[in-house]
DNA sequence: GACTCCCTAGAGTATATACTCTAATAATAC
DNA sequence: GTATTATTAGAGTATATACTCTAGGGAGTC
């Protein structure tokens, strides 16, 4: 995957070094935490220089959604001209949780950025439409291949907004469920978990044929320890 | 269910104003955008007054936790001495929903919140626990009433699990669907068509006998108007 | 009346934050 | 070289925010 999370070196326009370093500081420490001045000074860049590449915060942010957009965009293009595989199902998720990771800090403060930039409010919208409509049609296409049994259209509707919603909310749930408090204290690794979450939700929709090919692949994906984050599930 | 959104009177402690008006500015306007001097304001006292009565602003938000968490606690005792029926299943549901609703701004700043307090962090935590927990107890109690098939553990809790992150996250994403950008434009009618996607969660598992009236439960709780909202999804 | 205790007013403060302004320097074009 | 444009520094500002401090009122008790 991408390198990200690269430290802003020399050779970048400050424009770009502006982005990276505002994500970097943004998903260590919240947006909330993050002022324009801490990405100036953490750049060793005048204020004043900040904001002659961007008119604002909310400038910054936004561009930086645009990434994490063309991103998901790039990432959940499925191809029309051959059937689905199990590797593909794979792929897909390995790689939206990539770009979540990626980009955490958005989803943590993504009600109170909503409020302040209508913009990004409406981008937002339309971006969450296209996700579910590509987890809809990968589930058709899961069907088509012969992977999951075929589900009349309102219930895959259903089915792949629950998807949505246990991505974009697993994160979320894994720092609460931390106990330590630093925002840092997550690893990519312990984000994955969420795809045994996400296979969780097919298992009743799997045909015989795949079923335990799949329920192998969860199996890579078994949260390590959550007995003793989370002693008062059964496990 | 309890009118917890009644403006205070006169009649109230001033220290009940407090945490009555924090709620609804909370509720309204999201926590990050009510400052202490705003409640002191909205209740026409004075900032000193307030500070007589809460140490700080942390102090406030930890005391409305603990009447969530009571709330919450209360709906999810489960009588264990008799069996489950639907109706108990449908209590449940719309109870956890009108608690979620009355405190609906605690899960919007949920991790600075955490962030911010670690008092409040490890009761949070707890917190989650034992939702969860009676989660997993419901699945069990509605399996031995022949309601819903019975499973392995493990798949019970990551099944509980995802309940958990459904009902959690249904009104984040129901507050980036919406156009409107006031933080108040979502009723509890709304809110409640979470309920719709819980019991999306459940339908595979559902025994033939109760097959049909959970899926006439679900109907009443289906979103009215989805297609308009995410014209990209299929409905 | 005086004492005590609970409560309240309201001015005030230290700090932070997003952002601006001016002047100067580097880069590029001609 | 010179003119022009792009970039940068850095001091500064208006506003907000969480919170403090002092003075005092009101009610009950002796």
């Amino acid at each position: 995957m991408s390198d990200i999370t690269t430290t802003a070196d020399m050779f970048m326009k400050t424009r770009d070094k502006i982005l990276l370093s505002s994500l970097e500081l943004f998903n260590e420490r919240g947006e909330r935490n993050v002022t324009t001045n801490h990405i100036a000074a953490h750049l060793a860049i005048s204020p004043g220089n900040l904001y002659y590449h961007f008119r604002n915060k909310s400038d910054i942010i936004y561009e930086i959604f645009l990434e994490y957009e063309k991103l998901v965009d790039y990432y959940l293009d499925i191809p029309e001209d051959r059937a689905m595989t199990l590797d593909d199902m794979t792929f897909y998720l390995e790689s939206v949780f990539d770009g979540l990771w990626s980009y955490r800090f958005f989803h943590r403060d993504l009600e109170y950025l909503l409020d302040s930039d209508s913009r990004l409010r409406k981008d937002y919208r339309e971006f969450t439409n296209r996700c579910l409509s590509a987890i809809s049609r990968i589930f058709e296409k899961l069907s088509e291949a012969g992977i999951i049994e075929e589900q009349p259209d309102n219930l895959r509707a259903a089915m792949s907004l629950n998807v949505w919603l246990v991505i974009t909310n697993w994160m979320a749930f894994l720092k609460t469920a931390h106990a330590e408090e630093t925002y840092a204290a997550l690893t990519l690794t312990e984000l994955k978990q969420g795809i045994y979450q996400v296979l969780t939700l097919e298992i009743p929709y799997l045909t015989p044929a795949y079923r335990d090919r799949v329920m192998a692949l969860r199996e890579n994906y078994r949260p390590s320890l959550p007995e003793r984050r989370l002693e008062g599930v059964p496990v």
